[in-house]
RNA sequence: GCGCCCGUAGCUCAGCCCGGAUAGAGCGUUUGCCUCCGGAGCAAAAGGUCAGAGGUUCGAAUCCUCUCGGGCGUACCA
């Protein structure tokens, strides 16, 4: 709603200002700090002050005399230097409120989204977290915007990280297939896996010689043959399915499972080989020490260094980089490389949609993925060089337009706070001991897996719950401790912008209070209540649309706290809009807690059933009705659900 | 060395892209608020050389340059 009185605003200036000047102010509207400014400011006086050689409140004059009524607005004043504050006619903006808000436009063109991409071989951890948390909400502000949206979770299940575990079973642990296919059913194989992962690791650093297993491993895996082949295949699909477990948790589901393993058997690497060859966008050095590789220069992916190394894509012994894979991939994202994977359903959420993985076995697919027209891959900072590579592989391949819609969505990790470590009784080297924060490594198996976090959470808000509802059934009890951990962890690891590393602390991640999810769905609770309560009394809701007359909204309106909060409340669609195109999710999140924050405001000075007056009474409850679908809208981009009591 | 990111209240962070009106929030600290829709709440106080120095500008936390701290990259790992 602010947002079609703000559009309407701005381009009432904007014609007026090209007709009356004759020039294209690039202007933008601001929201003044003091609410007594009114709601909008033009600070275009300025602008134009510079360009026109006039003073600003002369301009400003002019402009409030000359340009006219403007739909929605009922006053105009200048204020300051030459500031044009804007006041909105407030029984037309409640008016519009009361009506259904428009959908957005449904947006013709795909967007892929690839988020959590985790290695098949260990179980989640924080880190994992943030990804999959930043992913899925953004694309859930994606649709909540009306465009079209494919969620892809791409699986390495050929990588060194698989080799390494399934080493560690074979040679290190001297375990069967039908053994790791055992170990594989049983629960929590993931955090096996993790334990395995980091003593293979560890066994590698003391015993150089045992490295040579890794690459027997690998080669054993890319021919497909063999117990070790077998082993990569029950570990990576075992993990696959842990890591889908763990990210249902958060609400979480994908459209898509692309494998490396069919990125090889399909040689879609080959074909991209051909295309990079072809294009001279790389080529075979003969002398230095990339001799024998193909190589991208670094003039291709680097602004302005020259002492940037060339990056190798194919290795002398013939073998493809990830970096190379991670081309091929991109150009299918883009519908670009003229193949394609077959597919079949790997599971059906709740909600009947189906998510698919991908296969070599040639089938009939009722489904197609990929040709998307912008991608956002979600990986964190320290793989921009990477990313930086697979764009500039699409620019020399001629496809500079698709190298412009290839977005690294990147976000910087999440390290242990020393605290954390102490709490988690991790032994720290001297030089890390004064460091601000301990990068998590899975290889040393150093972190907090994200199913104990979970756990965790859900045993405190059980506490909390069951302190406040004893007479609850327990199993009700426990479902709402569930969704008040999820909305703790989501809003948790929203609440930073993504590029603010985020030193994990227990106390923090823990706190139910302040800026929190379950603040924010505490208020949404509080407007569900209200609403039931007055239900209980035997009194039904009434009907706003005939009951709140335009002069009833008028007068209410008049109130300026009342207009204030109505105000604060009517910019979700702004808030989401804003973080949709600067790719902050941390945006919403923050106007969520802001729409909470003054919502309990207004449950605490206005006593909603008790008002006896019928007008303000319609208008208290049109409020509180308000408030709960904004609140909810919000919750629900973030991924954060509304328990039924708390 | 080079590239990217960070430095704002005791702590954790918004604000910086796009310069504007007394620099915001949460936690912590201090003090109030349950005859009232459930206090995971509300109200208030204290707390800031916006790392430092130059520059541009009528105006800089915001733009430019440099310096100082800190982090991450810069693999024939992913």
């Amino acid at each position: 709603m602010f947002l079609s009185f703000e559009q309407r605003v701005l381009k009432a200036f904007q014609s007026h200002i090209a007709a009356r000047y004759g020039l294209e102010a690039g202007l933008a509207l601001e929201q003044p700090k003091q609410p007594e400014f009114g709601e909008l400011a033009v600070p275009v006086a300025f602008q134009l002050a510079k360009l026109l050689k006039q003073p600003p409140r002369k301009i400003a004059a002019e402009l409030v005399s000359e340009i006219g009524p403007i739909e929605g607005v009922a006053a105009m004043e200048i204020a300051g230097a030459g500031y044009l504050n804007i006041r909105f006619d407030r029984a037309a903006y409640g008016g519009g409120l009361l009506r259904e808000p428009a959908a957005p436009e449904p947006a013709d063109e795909k967007i892929i989204v690839e988020h959590t991409n985790i290695n098949p071989n260990k179980a989640a951890h924080i880190g994992h977290l943030r990804n999959t948390a930043l992913g899925d909400t953004f694309v859930r502000m994606l649709r909540s915007r009306g465009h079209r949206v494919e969620v892809q979770n791409y699986i390495d299940n050929t990588g060194v990280q698989v080799a390494d575990v399934v080493a560690g079973f074979h040679f290190l642990e001297k375990k069967q297939p039908e053994e790791v296919r055992a170990l594989a059913a049983q629960p929590r194989f993931d955090y096996l896996c993790w334990d395995l992962y980091a003593r293979t690791s560890a066994y590698y650093k003391d015993h150089p010689e045992a490295a040579a297993w890794r690459t027997e491993t690998l080669h054993a895996i890319e021919a497909g043959e063999g117990v070790l082949a077998e082993m990569a295949h029950v570990v990576a699909d075992a993990i696959v399915e842990a890591h889908l477990d763990t990210m249902l948790r958060l609400g979480v589901e994908y459209d898509v499972l692309p494998r490396e393993s069919e990125i090889l058997h399909l040689k879609f690497w080959e074909a991209a080989f051909e295309l990079l060859k072809q294009r001279q966008a790389i080529h075979l050095e003969s002398e230095g020490k990339n001799a024998g590789c193909w190589v991208m220069p670094a003039a291709a992916f680097s602004t302005s260094a020259e002492s940037e190394d060339s990056k190798v894509i194919v290795r002398s012994n013939g073998t493809v980089t990830y970096v190379g894979k991670d081309i091929a991939y991109q150009l299918w994202k883009f519908g670009l490389l003229g193949k394609d994977f077959y597919y079949r359903p790997l599971r059906r959420y709740a909600d009947g949609r189906r998510l698919w993985i991908t296969t070599d076995q040639p089938a009939e697919c009722p489904v197609r993925f990929g040709g998307g027209a912008r991608v956002y891959n979600v990986i964190d900072a320290r793989q921009s060089y990477l990313q930086d590579v697979v764009a500039a592989g699409l620019r020399a391949l001629g496809y500079t337009g698709q190298a412009g819609r290839s977005v690294h969505f990147s976000y910087e990790m999440v390290a242990l706070s020393p605290r954390c470590c102490v709490e988690l009784g991790i032994e720290l080297p001297e030089e890390d001991k004064k460091r601000p924060y301990v990068e998590v490594s899975g290889r040393k198996g150093l972190g907090v897996k994200a199913d104990d976090l979970i756990d965790k959470l859900i045993d405190k808000a059980l506490e909390e719950v069951e302190a406040r509802h004893a007479d609850r059934p327990a199993e009700e009890r426990r479902a709402v401790a569930s969704t008040i951990a999820i909305g703790a962890l989501r809003y948790f690891l929203l609440k930073f912008t993504r590029n603010s590393v985020i030193a994990f602390d227990f106390q923090e991640a823990l706190s139910f209070e302040g800026e929190t999810g379950p603040y924010v769905q505490y208020a949404a609770v509080r407007a569900r209540n209200i609403v039931r309560k007055l239900e209980e009394r035997g009194e039904t809701l009434p009907d706003f649309a005939t009951e709140l007359t335009p002069e009833a909204m008028g007068r209410q309106l008049q109130a300026e706290d009342f207009w204030q909060v109505l105000l604060a409340a009517s910019k979700a669609g702004t808030a989401v809009e804003r973080a949709t195109i600067g790719g902050e999710p941390a945006h919403v999140a923050k106007y969520a807690f802001q729409l909470a924050q003054s919502f309990n405001n207004f449950y605490h000075q206005y006593h909603v059933l008790h008002e006896e007056n019928r007008e303000k009474k319609v208008f208290l409850l049109w409020m509180t009705e308000f408030f709960r679908a904004q609140l909810e809208r919000t919750l629900e981009i973030l991924g954060i659900a509304v328990p039924p009591y708390m």
